[in-house]
DNA sequence: TGTTTTAATGCAATATTTTGCTTTTTTTAA
DNA sequence: TTAAAAAAAGCAAAATATTGCATTAAAACA
């Protein structure tokens, strides 16, 4: 028996029963459990199928795809962001945090040690601060987007217009760069515009890597923010160009 | 068996319920406790499930608060519960499901064939109905409160006062009765009261267990309820004393 | 054709991984 | 707090992988 016609078996096999036993194989193939062990191989690394321990799986069986594995990418900036974001916090600070990653990072570096009330109108966020037993948390109601998890429309901006919070920090956007060109509908511009109003002073907290694309400010226009944090230094000179009267870089 | 298919099967189990315990799986799939808590282990490591105390929860329920390890028990009731409740929905129908985990088991099993729009003050049923792409969610804003994952307080009542649902789903409380008294707050018991307030009918998810238990009804009086559902048939001995011309049982 | 080179296969010795069991530590519920 | 349940850690047996090597088959070439 030829090669190839071992490993079109193996692949059938594969596919059919989404896993298989190099035994199995071995037997079913009258080969050596070595040759079929090397032939799973080969066809692994062609990527054909996933070798496991004692056998094989099949493409889409494969548990290596991690469920959302949402932008694992650039958290180290992010981190860094939120990190810098709390040292602007005092004790009782009443705090808005939007939605998106670097938010939610932020959420989660919240420091134990200072009361915060915190408004927020992100799911994934609401969660986070739950955690904390030192952070009362508010959420503003309203329809909730299903791609970006936050209350939008006009039932939230409505909801925004009755409070007043000492800071808001937002982010750039909800759909990473990486995975296309974030656009904006109408809903969720009005949306950031009303948490902008909703505040003495907002915060945003931005990637350096997004202030050169194109997806820039999309959502709302700098001389609405106050202060802006990126994960480089404030002298750096990729920030030359934000250095003004008006706009506080951290 | 492969690691793979058992860690596929914990997967899909997790899926299903929601939650499951570690020695169900150890029988289900006929290996070691250990083994099984290894695979959960890895599982939770790659962001697939969490891990708690004695079994594990999917992604969407997870209490990312060490809070509670919500009721891994009594869930066949709950499902059982939840689908009957599902009868009732027709197609755009505006509902408001409250929190607890009978209120959860219904959201996640809402059918994927009918449009609806859907109000609720819970965190994790919101989370769950995100998934959903028949259904429109409205999260009410409100403060959150730690242990219960639900909005409350002036601000929610405010903001059920404003709407009108044809059917709201409530529970009869937030921690399972095998965890101790429930005691309910001033808070709960107002925000529950406008919950009903702001549906034309109100049905009661309830296990029958705590029927004749001390936590009885301690969040609303019966005649504040339409409909009744426990995971007994209507004309089962223990709801004799329920049958009358104002509250439907099912 | 006969010889040389290369690839494929099976085997055995040696690692590595997986698994269940035991003991100890931690967590949980009452 | 105490007692029960669950998790963690360490260990040994079993299953599986890896590697080098010998044998055989196939291919290349004069």
């Amino acid at each position: 028996m030829l090669k190839e016609e071992r490993q079109h078996t193996i692949l059938n096999e594969v596919e059919l029963h989404n896993r298989v036993l190099l035994t199995d194989l071995a037997e079913k193939l009258d080969v050596s459990i070595d040759t079929v062990r090397r032939d799973v191989k080969e066809l692994d690394s062609d990527n054909r199928l996933v070798k496991v321990h004692g056998g094989a799986v099949s493409l889409g069986f494969a548990n290596h795809s991690p469920q959302r594995n949402n932008n694992v990418y650039s958290l180290e900036e992010k981190i860094s962001i939120a990190q810098k974001a709390t040292s602007l916090l005092k004790d009782n600070s009443v705090i808005l945090i939007d939605g998106g990653t670097t938010c939610l990072e932020l959420a989660r570096l919240l420091p134990a040690n200072i009361n915060l009330t915190c408004f927020t109108l992100s799911l994934p966020v609401a969660m986070e601060l739950l955690s904390k037993p030192n952070v009362e948390t508010i959420f503003i109601g309203g329809a909730l987007s299903k791609d970006s998890q936050i209350a939008m429309g006009a039932n939230a901006i409505h909801n925004l217009s009755q409070i007043k919070v000492d800071y808001s920090f937002i982010g750039t956007g909800y759909v990473d760069a990486a995975f296309g060109l974030t656009e904006f509908d109408w809903d969720t511009v009005q949306t950031k515009k009303a948490v902008i109003q909703a505040s003495k002073k907002t915060v945003l907290l931005c990637i350096s890597e997004k202030l050169n694309s194109q997806h820039r400010f999309k959502t709302c226009d700098l001389n609405m923010i106050d202060t802006m944090i990126t994960e480089l230094p404030p002298d750096h000179p990729l920030l030359e160009s934000f250095k003004n009267q008006e706009l506080f870089l951290l």
